[in-house]
DNA sequence: CGGGTTTGACCTGCGC
DNA sequence: GCGCAGGTCAAACCCG
């Protein structure tokens, strides 16, 4: 599969991540559960660098990239349990679209496939074909609505995208 | 033949 | 400690 599958062009030609995600996106990202968070798709660029700040702290999502998170002040147990979720770069978000494998540019390979508890839907679990590239993603279909997809990558590419 | 997919088994973390 | 659920492995299989 090395066909694009232009679902939607971007419109932020300035956006580095308009290269990275060749489909429409959706206003909702996904965390876990039921962290539902709605997106300015005149900011969407934006939504990778906060990924991990919500895996252990819901309270604040702030606006601009990466580690500043080490002037917290939460309790010790709380900031441990904290610590140990934001290893990785986290992102999830919701397509609509009809099919679940959408080219991103990369190149993935599916290494399993799960039912999961609260869906009807099996969720699929890939990983970046290139070695050494330590990126997964899992796809999913939206249990309330099927004809959404939700996307969850994790970890950042160590390699331009192939063309 | 090489790369990707399928699929059941296995591993691990967590709640009870 | 046990059982469940999510995540991963890996052998068999498929396909260009």
């Amino acid at each position: 599969m090395t066909e694009r599958n232009p679902i939607a062009a971007d419109s932020s030609p300035d956006s580095d991540f308009s290269n990275q995600w060749p489909f429409e996106l959706s206003d909702y990202l996904n965390f876990d559960d039921n962290q539902w968070l709605q997106i300015d798709p005149t900011t969407e660029s934006n939504f990778v660098y906060h990924a991990n700040e919500l895996e252990g702290d819901h309270s604040h999502i702030e606006g601009t990239s990466s580690s500043t998170r080490d002037t917290n002040s939460t309790t010790m147990s709380e900031s441990e349990n904290w610590k140990k979720e934001l290893v990785k770069e986290r992102v999830a978000f919701k397509t609509k679209s009809e099919v679940e494998i959408l080219d991103d540019g990369y190149r993935w390979r599916k290494y399993g496939k799960k039912m999961v508890k609260d869906s009807p839907n099996p969720r699929n679990y890939y990983r970046c074909s290139v070695e050494g590239c330590p990126v997964k993603k899992r796809v999913e279909k939206d249990k309330d609505d099927p004809r959404y997809v939700i996307t969850t990558y994790e970890g950042m590419h160590t390699h331009p995208t192939p063309s």
